[in-house]
RNA sequence: GUGGUUGUAGCUCAGUUGGUUAGAGCAUCAGAUUGUGAUUCUGAGGGUCGUGGGUUCGAGCCCCAUCAUCCACCCCA
């Protein structure tokens, strides 16, 4: 059999592995800077749990998993018949009754409505978790990708969702990534539907407008049409798409278009009370990446407030983080009253950006700092013991295995880039000492064996 | 889910309108030299041409299917 990876997943090795740790950290810190405390959930949950959560399309790229002993002759006849079900495109629980997490807000939603009488609220979690789609992969896509969220659950403080919008700015401030946070509030967004008469059309409205910056509004204004939306609605919706500005002044500009309604009125103040605050806090840089758009709409249904959405510039990527506010999450899971807001940043498609602009630092990658040579059974019995003694002393120490030939044992070191090897043969053995050689300098020096230690330690190697 | 691209040695690729034993560079291994490495020289190994069918006297090349890849759409991190 030749080895291979199913469709759309990786295997990361050394080099890719410390640089997406170094990604985590960096996100792991600032969360736990804020207060969050970490979650972790198990990989599958029960098929009905993810249903419906993510509307039609997002149920079509849930991994479903096939049930157990469904080839047990007794029962082929049933089998049979709930096949015919699945066929038909409805769920049957006798073939499959788990899936895949598809993110980590609704596996985290079902958490909190099984545990809500335990917790402190409000509850501040964070989770680091790859989540699977049956997506087909492409640039920035994957099928199995690794996604960071903070969530707030059991607060309508809008304080929280500032906080979220300042994590965003912290973590790329931190991984030197310049981006664009994009604010908007699903209130405006319904509010424009209310007044263009299209609530029940709400989807076909949002899809449409979330797209202005990649189609243009000439298409735009054509799918609104072809969805059936009047020329004076079309209209209306091309002025307050257009709206352009500073972050107040296109508060001012939306106002004369929602502002009249109810959730109009609440959208424009929840947006305008974050910006207060944000400006209050935020310096003059980080003011600048954040910016209101109201045509952000983000596909996920639950969202009901605040919706984020980050980008990075100089660079063609799809979003590299969102999030949003819903005020009613754990409602599906009988637990009432329970609001919550949750950003998420995509790990993969943040790596995809660094590495694209070599944003990376160079000394990420820790490997081994000394290699001891070995050339014959006494030395290297001999420079097993030396190098345990530093590795107890916490540095990172390998013996070559077998007694090879000088070069090939050099051809080691410098594959694997380490600094240092020791050399230790039978003079070095006799006189107590052992040669130290810096491989990017060339340089070499004879050391007494009893300082090699000190003599490390005070190069400090890591960092 | 829809459409397209690509798949030849460990890696990067070449391979004419189908025509004998499928090539190169790098890497690997062995040997030649030095108790001190990215140099040089010599030699070697390694491919059922993604997989399975088909057309043909003959397929790496043509056809079909399938798997994987990259990309666009849909959607999204």
């Amino acid at each position: 059999m030749k080895p291979s990876l199913p469709q759309g997943t990786r295997d990361f090795a050394a080099d890719t592995l410390r640089r997406r740790r170094y990604i985590i950290e960096t996100i792991k810190n600032v969360f736990e800077l804020y207060g969050f405390e970490p979650l972790e959930t198990p990989s599958m949950e029960n098929l009905e749990t993810l249903m419906g959560k993510y509307g039609e399309e997002g149920d079509k790229l849930i991994f479903k998993i096939l049930n157990n002993g469904l080839d047990n002759p007794a029962k082929k006849e049933s089998a049979l018949l709930n096949f015919e079900h699945i066929l038909a495109g409805k769920n049957n629980k006798q073939i499959t009754e788990r899936a895949l997490r598809y993110d980590l807000t609704i596996p985290f939603a079902r958490y909190m409505a099984m545990n809500s009488g335990k917790l402190t609220i409000p509850f501040k979690r964070y989770q680091i978790q790859p989540v699977w789609r049956a997506d087909r992969p492409q640039k920035g896509r994957y099928r199995e990708f690794m996604q960071c969220d903070a969530d707030i659950a059991g607060t309508y403080s809008l304080i929280s969702d500032i906080e979220l919008a300042e994590i965003y700015i912290d973590v790329f401030k931190r991984l030197k990534i310049e981006v664009d946070v994009k604010l908007n509030n699903r209130k405006i967004l319904y509010a424009l539907a209310e007044v263009t008469g299209s609530v029940d059309n709400i989807n076909a409205l949002t899809i449409a407008i979330d797209k202005l910056d990649k189609i243009g509004i000439k298409k735009v204004k054509e799918e609104l049409a072809s969805a059936g939306f009047s020329e004076n609605n079309i209209s209306l919706i091309e002025k307050y798409i257009t709206i352009d500005g500073t972050n107040s002044e296109k508060l001012e500009k939306i106002e004369a278009i929602v502002g009249k309604t109810e959730s109009g009125k609440k959208g424009i103040k929840e947006l305008q009370f974050m910006l207060d605050y944000l400006n209050n806090s935020l310096s003059e840089d980080s003011k600048q990446t954040i910016n209101i758009d109201f045509t952000l709409a983000r596909g996920l249904n639950y969202y009901t407030g605040t919706i984020y959405e980050v980008k990075a510039k100089n660079v063609q990527m799809g979003s590299i983080g969102g999030g949003g506010r819903y005020d009613d999450l754990t409602g599906l899971f009988g637990v009432p009253d329970m609001p919550g807001v949750g950003i998420s940043f995509g790990l993969d498609r943040i790596y995809d950006v660094m590495e694209e602009l070599n944003l990376f630092p160079e000394n990420i990658n820790q490997p081994t700092e000394v290699l001891f040579f070995n050339l014959g059974e006494k030395e290297s019995k001999h420079a097993f013991k030396l190098m345990q003694e530093m590795r107890h002393n916490n540095i990172s120490c390998e013996l070559f295995y077998e007694n090879s030939k000088l070069d090939k044992q050099f051809k080691y070191a410098s594959r694997k880039n380490i600094a240092h090897v020791v050399i230790i043969g039978s003079k070095e053995m006799e006189e107590e000492n052992c040669v130290v050689k810096d491989l990017a300098k060339g340089e070499q020096k004879s050391i007494p064996e009893n300082e090699l230690l000190k003599y490390f330690n005070k190069l400090s190697l890591r960092f």
